[in-house]
DNA sequence: GAACCTTTTAGAACACGTTCAAAAAAATTA
DNA sequence: TAATTTTTTTGAACGTGTTCTAAAAGGTTC
C-alpha cells in the first residue's frame, strides 16, 4: 500500500506535508467533504503526485488513524498505575481509545467501514497488510500474558478475541446517540465483566 | 430512501424489471463490477430514470438483501421442529441465515459496510430508515419471549444484543478464509454457549 | 378531444477518485 | 561536466455514481 519507504529527504518531507494538510482538510470538512483536489491543492502538490505517496484516499485516512492509535497506546503505557487486572485494563484501554478518537467520530465512521471489509486493499483487520493492528493486538496481547490468565497460544486468541470485542465497541460507540454516551459506558461496563467471566470460567 | 410507492401499474413493473437486471448483475459480476449504466442497459430504463425508482446503488442492493433477509425469515418459521431453546435457536437460525448467504459473500460485505454507518442514507441499524432490521428484530425478539428467558422490554433489549452479535458473527464469517468455515462454526457455537451463560445467569 | 396536471423517462453535465503518459528534477555514473 | 538512469511531479483524461433540465407519456377534467 503506501509507500513508505523515501530515497530523498525531500520526499520524507513532502510525505510529511501531504498528511499534514489532508489531517486537517478531514478535521475541518470531513472526509466526505475533503476532496483530493482539495489536498492537492492545500499541500502544492499536484493531483496526480499524490498517489505517488499514498494509494487512496483511505490509504490517507488510515495513516491519521494509525498516528492517533500509536499514539493511545504509547499513552496508556505510560499510565503510573496500571494493574494486573485483565477487566480492568481492558475497560480503561478502551475507555482511553474512545476518548481520544471522539472528536473523530466522522472520521472513525470511514474507517471501521474499511476495517470490516476484508478485501478492501488496506483491511486493517488483515495482519500482512498494516501494523496498526499489529500494534493495537501486541498491547492487548501484554495485558493478557500480565494478568496471567493465559500464556503462548491461547493468550493469542484470547488477544484476538478482545480486539474483536473492542472493535464491536466502537462500532457501538458511532451508533451512539444516548447522552454523554451513557449507553457506550454501559457497553463497556458489559465487556469487563463478560472478560471477568470468561476469566473465572478458564479457571475452572 | 426508495420510493415504495407507486401511482401506475407499469411502475411497479417497471420497479421489479430493474431490480432484476441489477440483482442477476450483481450475481454476476459483483458489486463493484456492476455500473449504473450497465443495469440501465440490462433494464431497458435510462441512466437518470433509474433514480427515480431507487436512491443509489446502494439501495438497489440493500433491496436484494431485503428480499433474501425476509426469505430467511419465512424459512426459519416454516421449521417443523423449532423448540422453545433460546441458545439452540440462536445458532440455528444464523446458520440459516449464512448457509443462504453464502453464495453472496462478495455483496454482502458491502451490505456489511452499509449497516455498520450510522450516517448512510440506508442504514439498516436505524430502526426509522428500514424495515429488514424491525423484521429480523422481532423474528429474534419472538425467539427470546418464547423461551421464556424475559419478557416486555427486557426481551426486546436481549433481542438486541442478540441480534448485534449476529452481525458480528456475520461480519467475522465475511473475514473467514478456513476450509467449510469451520472457524464461523466455532463462533456460532461460542455464541451458543454464551447465550446459554446469559440465560442461566439471568436465572440467578 | 383539448387543456391541464402529474408521473415517468432520457441523456447531457457534473464532481469525484483514480490512472496515465510524459515532462521535470535529482541522483548516479562516466 | 556530460550522459544516463531514477525519482518525482504534472495535469489532462477516464470511468464512475449522481444530479439536473427538459421533454415525453399518462391520467384527469371539462
Amino acid at each position: 500500500m503506501t509507500k513508505t519507504v523515501f530515497r530523498t529527504k525531500k520526499s520524507a518531507q513532502t510525505f510529511e506535508n501531504v498528511l499534514k494538510a489532508a489531517t486537517d482538510l478531514f478535521r475541518l470538512k470531513g472526509f466526505h467533504g475533503t476532496t483530493m483536489r482539495d489536498i492537492s491543492r492545500a499541500s502544492g502538490l499536484g493531483l496526480g503526485a499524490l498517489y505517488y505517496y499514498f494509494d487512496s484516499k483511505e490509504a490517507l485516512l488510515l495513516r491519521f488513524y494509525e498516528v492517533n492509535s500509536s499514539g493511545t497506546i504509547a499513552e496508556f503505557r505510560a499510565l503510573p498505575d496500571v494493574s494486573n487486572n485483565l477487566p480492568d485494563n481492558a475497560a480503561r484501554f478502551l475507555r482511553l481509545k474512545l476518548t481520544n478518537l471522539a472528536p473523530y467520530r466522522d472520521l472513525m465512521r470511514v474507517v471501521v467501514k474499511e476495517a470490516v471489509d476484508p478485501e478492501s486493499p488496506l483491511c486493517p483487520l488483515n495482519p500482512a497488510s498494516s501494523d496498526i493492528l499489529a500494534a493495537n493486538l501486541s498491547l492487548v496481547r501484554e495485558l493478557v500474558e500480565v494478568s496471567g490468565t493465559a500464556k503462548g497460544q491461547e493468550a493469542q486468541e484470547l488477544a484476538q478475541g478482545l480486539w474483536l470485542a473492542e472493535m464491536g465497541v466502537i462500532t457501538y460507540w458511532l451508533h451512539d446517540r444516548s447522552p454523554n454516551f451513557e449507553a457506550t459506558d454501559r457497553a463497556i461496563e458489559i465487556l469487563r465483566a463478560a472478560v471477568r467471566l470468561s476469566n473465572t470460567i478458564a479457571r475452572v
